[in-house]
RNA sequence: GCCGGGAUGGCGGAACUGGUAGACGCGCCGGACUCAAAAUCCGGUGGGGUGAAACCCGUGCGGGUUCGACUCCCGCUCCCGGUACCA
């Protein structure tokens, strides 16, 4: 028992892993280490190709897929904690005999990169394939069971050249088109801005104010789908009810009517979209966009309109900035006429509309919307009151707006009619005299795919003066990025390789120019998941082995990609679908969203510097302490807190088990002993066994708590500690105990219960094994203990049967003597049982 | 701003369907082993109260429903994610 069998593990002296072959029983090692039995079990992980599967219509599959990284340069401590996640169930699966994929592989093209490249003068090529050579090698030192075999890495040809392919196909189908839409314009750096880029309205290297510009850009008709989109989320099952919800929001799907005013002195009317056309009565203004053409008409000559304008125009293009601004508007001069009453309605021109979304143009209802409300208060705009609640007393919309729906007023003919009937009833008055129409709206928009970067597939279209935009025939895809490149930042060097877009029209053969932007990143990961069924096929994008894995069974990954990555990815699906790639509409059936990790309560974070690497801890403590930390700290869809003790703790767990092991098998292997022959101690620990059983199972494979299925293995040490029989019985109830510990915590820490199932005398690998089954003739308890309240709070404890009737149990509490003072004389007006729980006396 | 989520001992968390609040781990305190320390093992540990008990208080804040609320409802505060060019 002291440390004399030390003579194998001491470390890398040669010849020590064939000798770890036959790692067992006297020649087990007292002291748990890690740094010997990790490279060895992975070694015969590699060696065994265990993880590599084909597809097998005999067997149940599981796609277990965890989000791929972008090749950052180091593995991230979220890396590691989604991917234990991933593993953890994959290894689960597999002992529950699936046929489990689980691949691997790098979401390669970004703006870090570019950025790398601008600091340190190495080409994004370069630098992105280093990166992924550290990384997979950091990988692998985790123990992650990937199908190696199947890696894909975005930035290849092999992969993006049936992107383009796709895109091809999309384009032919009329689902891309091109229009203009805004960009974050860098006046000094003269590039395009990211929005993450632009901090404080200013570019982030050069400090120079960001424009808004606009430029033609290719897009896809994902509002084709948007229907589709959104009615499927409702057969999402296995999703949170959060991400559906945020996606049903993101779509937003509204019914309302497009209407038209006729604009004074002009011909054209302004066309605008309201969901509230009861409100059509109490419009008091209009606001359009500073691009608006009306705007634009009406600042000729007037340099304070003109000065607005420009003003506008400087100004961050994303959502939050538009809705967190200050609402600033000039009147144009201008009237519009109201459609039901001809009376004048002057057209403001306002910073919070934009030109790209809808018409460019709103119609305000300050009495009944609040933002309408708060600009019609700041510039002295007239409020009406149109609409008054059903029941209860008159609205007041001198202190706010009044949005609910209700009966109108003050609306003419209109009046009294509630806001459904009259909403019917102006839709149906504009769609008689044809000013009008009802139209259902979505929030979704196009989806923009054009960047103006140079790290990105190429966008696989030829720009002829002759034809127009062509697509690039198949035998002449992929259009290869070239990779040998300067990148200085001031722009895409792309557009300075003459070589890279001068070509020939494929229609007409003159002389062309490709395109030199690139796709959107998330281009390449909205069909990954697909490829990697058959990344070896170099003839097409996908085949029929796709139709064999997907859809994925169980998709793992951060949730702020609770919206964009998967929206698209379930975009892409569907496109797939429906070019006959694929047989599914949905690409994942059950998902979790995994939670951050904080340090001090923070985001880790360069600038902040509290992050954590994973590699040292891992050559500290272990892989396997690292895994068990982190499904030990926070149930996997909170954010976790990093702990340098927490980790420590889950060490002395490991070690603890080790012992444990190591003193149960230096004694000898029990024999078998009939359960029927138990003592009651005996029998207390193997009942324990059994529940620990079903509930680490149900804790992984139903609930995904790992961390409550880590402590009840904790308690089962625990007892085990308190449990001294050295008799064979009392010996064999350990070696069950051991085994059950080893089996059931083998997918969170791989490497050591591989050795310690070795050591307990079992054959092959554990990930071959079959996932125990709890015993129920094991779990029979005989008597329980309940709690007695007494109006509600707890006065005692009794023990009983466990199969004692309602009125035994009633007995029993009344008789008990603390329940008994505070009952006293009083009258029981109920009691209420919860079976083998409580017993709850009213009086 | 809008959408989604969160808040429980000194700390991470548990309590799954409205039924014993604080499982398990960390930290801390005490003990064993040791010349001593580390490691390891055993015991204790929400706050108040008591010799010990009984008992009282306690799940971000304010209300409500219920025999019973961390859990359900209404109204807030703060923190986090997303907000369409970060991935």
């Amino acid at each position: 028992m002291t440390g004399s069998s030390c003579r194998l593990a001491r470390g890398r002296a040669a010849g020590y892993s064939s000798r770890l072959r036959r790692y067992r029983l006297s020649f087990m090692d007292e002291i748990y280490r890690p740094e010997v039995i990790e490279p060895e079990v992975q070694a015969r992980w590699d060696e065994s190709r265990c993880f590599e599967v084909t597809e097998d219509r005999s067997r149940e599959k599981f796609y277990c897929l965890s989000m791929f990284p972008y090749p950052s340069g180091r593995l991230h401590v979220g890396h590691v904690r989604n991917y234990t996640i991933g593993d953890v169930i994959a290894r689960y699966q597999r002992m529950r005999g699936r046929n489990v994929l689980q691949p691997m592989g790098w979401d390669a093209f970004g703006m870090p990169a570019e950025n790398a490249a601008i600091q340190s003068k190495v080409a994004p090529a370069r630098w992105t394939y280093d990166n992924i050579e550290h990384m997979r090698r950091q990988l692998k030192l985790f123990g992650f069971g990937y199908d190696w075999s199947r890696e894909v890495t975005t930035c290849r040809p092999e992969y993006y050249r049936w992107e383009q392919w796709l895109f091809t196909r999309l384009f032919r189908k009329g689902l891309i088109y091109k229009k203009n839409a805004v960009v974050n314009w860098d006046p000094v750096d003269r590039t395009v801005l990211a929005n993450e880029q632009v901090i404080n309205g200013r570019g982030w290297r050069s400090g120079a104010e960001v424009e808004r510009r606009e430029i033609p850009q290719w897009f896809m008709k994902i509002t084709h789908y948007a229907e589709e989109l959104l009615a499927e989320l409702e057969t999402l099952e296995g999703w949170p009810e959060s991400v559906r919800t945020m996606q049903r929001n993101w779509i937003g799907r509204s019914e309302g009517v497009e209407l038209q005013f006729p604009v004074e002195d002009h011909d054209v009317p302004l066309t605008v979209y309201t969901t509230r056309p009861d409100t059509l009565m109490g419009v008091t203004y209009m606001a359009v966009a500073a691009e608006h053409p009306l705007a634009v008409e009406a600042a000729v000559e007037r340099p304070d309109l003109t000065e607005f304008m420009e003003d506008c125009v400087r100004m961050h293009a994303s959502e939050a900035t538009l809705e967190t601004m200050e609402k600033k508007g000039m009147p144009l001069g201008v009237n519009a006429v109201h459609p039901l009453t001809g009376e004048p309605i002057p057209i403001w021109v306002a910073n919070f509309v934009l030109m790209a979304y809808g018409t460019g143009a709103v119609m305000a209802v300050p009495g009944h919307d609040q933002r309408d409300w708060e600009f019609a208060t700041r510039y002295g705009l007239p409020i009406r009151k149109v609409i008054d609640p059903l029941e209860g007393s008159p609205a007041d919309v001198s202190e706010g707006a009044f949005v609910e729906y209700g009966r109108l007023v003050n609306s003419g003919n209109f009046d009294g009619l509630t806001s459904e009937q009259a909403f019917n009833a102006i839709a149906d008055h504009f769609q008689v005299r044809g000013n009008g129409r009802r139209r259902v709206n979505y929030r979704l928009r196009d989806w923009g795919v054009s960047r103006q970067r140079y790290w990105g597939t190429p966008i696989p279209i030829v720009n002829c003066g002759e034809c127009g935009a062509v697509p690039v025939p198949d035998e002449a895809l992929p259009v290869v990025l070239p990779e040998d490149v300067e990148f200085d930042g001031q722009g895409s060097p792309l557009k300075r390789m003459p070589e890279f877009y001068r070509c020939k029209c494929p229609q007409c053969g003159g002389r062309a120019e490709r395109e030199t932007d690139t796709f959107d990143t998330f281009m390449e990961s909205s069909w990954y998941f697909a490829r990697y069924t058959c990344p070896d096929n170099d003839g097409a994008i996908l085949d029929s082995r796709v139709n064999y894995w997907l859809p994925v069974d169980q998709y793992i990954g951060g949730v702020e990609h609770a919206i964009l990555h998967l929206l698209y990815a379930r975009f892409f699906q569907k496109l797939l679908r429906d070019l006959g790639l694929a047989r599914d509409g949905e690409p994942f059936t059950n998902l979790l969203t995994q939670g951050m990790v904080l340090k001090d309560g923070a985001k880790m974070s360069k600038s902040k510097g509290n992050t954590v690497d994973p590699e040292p801890l891992a050559k500290q403590y272990g892989a396997d302490t690292v895994r068990l930390f982190m499904m030990f700290a926070a149930p996997p869809d909170q954010s976790l807190e990093w702990s340098d003790d927490g980790v420590e703790g889950a060490h002395r767990f490991l070690k603890r088990l080790w012992r444990a092991v190591y003193v149960h098998v230096e004694a000898g292997l029990p024999e078998l002993v009939e359960p029927d022959d138990l003592t009651g101690a005996q029998r207390q620990i193997r009942r324990r066994v059994h529940e620990t059983i079903a509930k680490v199972g149900d804790d992984i494979g139903r609930r995904y708590t790992f961390n409550t299925a880590i402590a009840a293995t904790m308690e089962l040490l625990n007892d085990l500690g308190r449990f001294d029989d050295e008799s064979e019985a009392g010996r064999w109830v350990r070696q069950e105990a051991l085994s059950t510990l080893v089996l059931v915590l083998s997918p969170i820490v791989p490497h050591a219960c591989q050795m310690l199932w070795e050591c307990l005398g079992g054959e092959g690998l554990v990930i071959d094994q079959r996932w125990p089954e709890a015993d129920q003739g094991a779990l029979v308890r005989t008597a329980v203990e309940m709690v007695v309240q007494v109006k509600g709070r707890i006065r005692g404890r009794i023990t009983v049967a466990a199969d004692a009737d309602d009125g035994t149990v009633t007995e029993a509490a009344l008789a008990e003597p603390n329940v008994q003072r505070f009952v006293g004389d009083a009258e029981v007006r109920k009691v209420i049982v919860v079976p083998g729980k409580l017993v709850n006396i009213v009086v």
